[in-house]
DNA sequence: ATCTAAATGATAATAATTTTCATTTAGAGA
DNA sequence: TCTCTAAATGAAAATTATTATCATTTAGAT
């Protein structure tokens, strides 16, 4: 795999780490997508324009990334995990997600964000010393049943 | 596996299932503790009494109750599912979880949760209609470091 | 251009969960 | 209480996501 650094270089040097076609390629992924890429997702979408990358190497990138901030690990509850770039590093607006658990749809809903964000930084700080937790992040979903499969 | 009904029986029946041994020790399981067991976990505890029951059928027990919403499954990242005993069949009060990315600890934290769940009501309210979801329950947590990991 | 620790990919190993299927049982009805 | 059937079960096998191993390659410092 040829040597390759884009947008992201600065980011992972910064971290100690080296910046390799991998991990520019799968934060390009994660930063051109509104989804909720699983792993395997994004070794596929890797995989076509750069057919020599593995598998094991996106699950070792991502984890790393997960534990430097730059992604959030999700579960949704379909017994695979899904990655979304860090709010700071995209385009995509704050938001938390709504979730079918019937067919596993997933919404991402903005409203109300401001509000939210509020509280939860509030509660964050004081639980933060409370109970001597540095807090990196949270994760608030709603489960239910969508519209489509209400029948 | 002798018959045997307790204090779920209703529930069950009410939901149309049979009220069998397993069933009652799954529940009894999870409405007495504290923890935030895995299937694994309870299929021991069950063990130590009933030795004829069935990893496979703990699953399956989970899976149904959790469907029914009496029981909420839960993921703290260690690749393993947990689960609780939905807030109005337990004893424990309404709280959110505090997880340690690093050791995997995991705190219930009951303070400041009326306000959440004034805001959570309200919100899951509005998006249950925009969205035309209906609504089970939400999770909410926290991830971050605890003072023993943060060394 | 050289060198070395870090990164990689193929493969094997692990571990959680699900499926299969033959057997048992709860509970309805006689 | 006895009989019967669909529902529930347990053991084992199958599946699937994730992690560990290890020999090879490469980023980037010198």
């Amino acid at each position: 795999m040829r040597k390759y650094c884009g947008r992201w270089e600065y980011k992972l040097r910064n971290h100690g780490y080296k910046c390799t076609a991998t991990r520019e390629i799968v934060l390009e992924i994660l930063h051109s997508t509104n989804d909720h890429l699983s792993p395997e997702d994004i070794y596929l979408k890797a995989h076509e324009n750069y057919p020599n990358i593995g598998l094991t190497t996106v699950y070792r990138t991502l984890d790393m990334l997960s534990k430097l901030g730059m992604v959030q690990k999700f579960d949704f509850g379909d017994g695979r995990s899904r990655y979304e770039l860090s709010e700071d590093l995209g385009h995509k607006k704050h938001h938390h997600h709504l979730i079918c658990i019937k067919c596993g749809r997933i919404l991402d809903y903005s409203e109300f964000i401001e509000e939210e964000l509020l509280l939860l930084k509030k509660i964050e700080k004081k639980l933060g010393i409370k109970y001597k937790f540095k807090i990196n992040d949270h994760i608030l979903q709603f489960n239910g049943i969508c519209n489509l499969c209400i029948s």
